[in-house]
DNA sequence: GAGATTGTTATCCATTTGGCTAAGTTACGC
DNA sequence: GCGTAACTTAGCCAAATGGATAACAATCTC
């Protein structure tokens, strides 16, 4: 029910974002960890992080020098159970389709 | 598998975009019908259309001068399973993390 | 066939996005 | 305490985004 799937779903349409999510369920992970395998610069890439963390979907805690980022797992749910709704809507639509279909079929049989 | 992700998660990032999807998966509409409910000049909403259109969301033909949009379940569906994807990876790794964490309590008993 | 409906095309504009470099700052590690 | 590692801040830039208006095109409807 709540709405910030704007900033989740605009966080997640970035390949190179996906790409850290990807990484991160797998386990927490620091700044330089996240950036090695990609090209850009630190301060661009960190920019990414920065959309990630505003949408709630990662969470970061800096201990020393190195800052640890970990995923959150409650945006991804509720981002799925919104597509869910919508794919569950569709097909109950195309259920009530088909009833009338076969209802028609028996009348003009 | 296919990775338009980046264009269909970017066109649901929009709640002008999400209302479409909401109504539209209550069964097809015209762009008139579509755009009602909406503050927005026509022109400027169409723009939102193309987007939807674009990410392979919707598809839409036009007949005498009104064009009528549907919605296309696939991607939903991909976009939801990518979400799964990692939902499941996660929850997977804090299954392990729980086995360790009792194997231990085991060995300190 | 005149007028209203329903889209469409063409511009324009401010803001956001996604990249960069250069120059800090803070904490290890020797 | 000096140097390096790990970010962070500031500022620049081109392109994309999300809105607007104005004018056009096509098709119903009477």
């Amino acid at each position: 029910m709540d709405n910030n799937l704007d900033l989740f779903f605009a966080a997640i349409a970035d390949p190179t974002r996906r790409a850290v999510v990807e990484r991160l369920v797998e386990g927490p992970a620091s700044v330089s960890e996240l950036h090695a395998p990609h090209q850009m610069a630190l301060p661009s890439f960190m920019k990414h992080l920065g959309k990630l963390e505003e949408a709630g979907l990662v969470r970061s805690v800096k201990s020393g020098r190195v800052r640890t980022l970990h995923i959150e797992a409650a945006p991804l749910a509720d981002a799925e159970a919104w597509l869910n709704r919508q794919r569950g809507q569709w097909s109950r639509r195309l259920d009530r389709l088909q009833a009338l279909a076969e209802a028609n079929e028996e009348v003009s049989q």
